[in-house]
DNA sequence: CGCGACGTTGATTTGCCTCAACGATTGTGG
DNA sequence: CCACAATCGTTGAGGCAAATCAACGTCGCG
């Protein structure tokens, strides 16, 4: 595992819960190293879900393909972990795919080194939890932007929270991401210009 | 606690837990009853959710009102749990409205009494980590509704998969659920009936 | 260099929204 | 218990945003 990565699960785990050296020491051991080229996909609906990502470089994408045409759920970047919960908790085939959108570097924590590290350092239980808490304020958030938001709205709210999401996406991807076509977001796009 | 809401606690702990008669008791201890009239508002925004509610009859809808207009975020029945877990767990206030849509009967748990029982009954923690796993992938369902199908498909998933909401819940609340207007939903239905 | 991926623009269609009106049903106060 | 009002669902006309289909320029990569 690289320094960088190395310090960047340190930064990330600090936020949720403390641990010794000697129990980051035994957390880290269990990451195994993955890096991805651009447009790699790590994840096929289909298959078993049986790693959490840690992104220590690059993002990723999850999105669902629908008569050839993909619907993205969400982005993420370096700093994140990512899995598909339901997958990855019951062991399931997914429904959904993961995909690198830049070349990225990851590293992987399968369910079962998870659930050993659980019985070897209880107060990671933690750890799991707020992760999983965090992961359901997202979805939640979404839900909420298409319940209560517009198109244009959503990208308005893209723009102002998220500028990572506008400057290192393509755009067909946001548009994916905001539930319309390329050419939509183009004039949403052209629109907002012309009422600057 | 009515007889009947004691019977259908029980059943639903079942399903996720194995308690002992005295363990049970335990529980049900700490709930209290509370009913509501038809369109009564239990929670409103700004308010702090303090307590989970377990329908023993009835249904819920929470919603958010957004100039005037109201977005219904979800419906729940009889036998079922809710809760605005963010506002419950933070103690943060809540964005949400929750509203009874028929007279009900609830049962209500408060974070207070939630916390505690986790301390008596270890192994209600696993019942905590199942019904937020539970609401996670409802949310996350739901997502993929918003994200993959038009409003048409939606309703006819609802259809197929939640009869108890098309024969239960006034139409216009269905409505703002699918994410358009009555009389959009009005004219799906007669396309619907035409194409039949 | 050449090809494919990407973003833009134009013309047209489609589906939902808005505003308005109108029965039917529900609920409420006298 | 009835009468009236409010709520609810439907229908019509017209507007608007996104989809669709098509064409085209640019950029990046092999």
């Amino acid at each position: 595992m690289s320094e960088i990565g190395y310090q960047m699960v340190k930064e990330n785990l600090s936020q949720f819960v403390d641990l010794t050296p000697s129990e980051f020491e035994k957390f880290t051991q269990q990451l195994v190293y993955k890096s991805l080229k651009k447009k790699e996909v790590l994840l096929q609906e289909g298959e078993v879900c049986r790693n959490a990502y840690f992104i220590s470089r690059g993002c990723l994408r999850y999105f669902f393909n629908l008569e050839g045409e993909d619907k993205t759920g969400q982005f993420f970047f370096e700093g994140a972990w990512y899995t598909d919960f339901e997958s990855y908790i019951t062991g399931q085939p997914s429904s959904e795919n993961i995909q690198a959108l830049e070349a990225s570097e990851l590293l992987l924590l399968s369910r079962k080194s998870l659930l050993q590290l659980f019985d070897e350092i209880p107060k990671l239980e933690r750890f799991g939890r707020l992760i999983a808490e965090n992961a359901f304020l997202g979805v939640k958030a979404r839900n909420n932007s298409f319940l209560n938001q517009t198109p244009e709205e959503r990208y308005q709210t893209l723009l102002r929270e998220r500028p990572k999401v506008i400057s290192r996406i393509p755009q067909h991807y946001i548009a994916s991401y905001l539930g319309i076509k390329p050419e939509s977001l183009s004039r949403i796009r052209k629109r907002m210009a012309d009422n600057t």
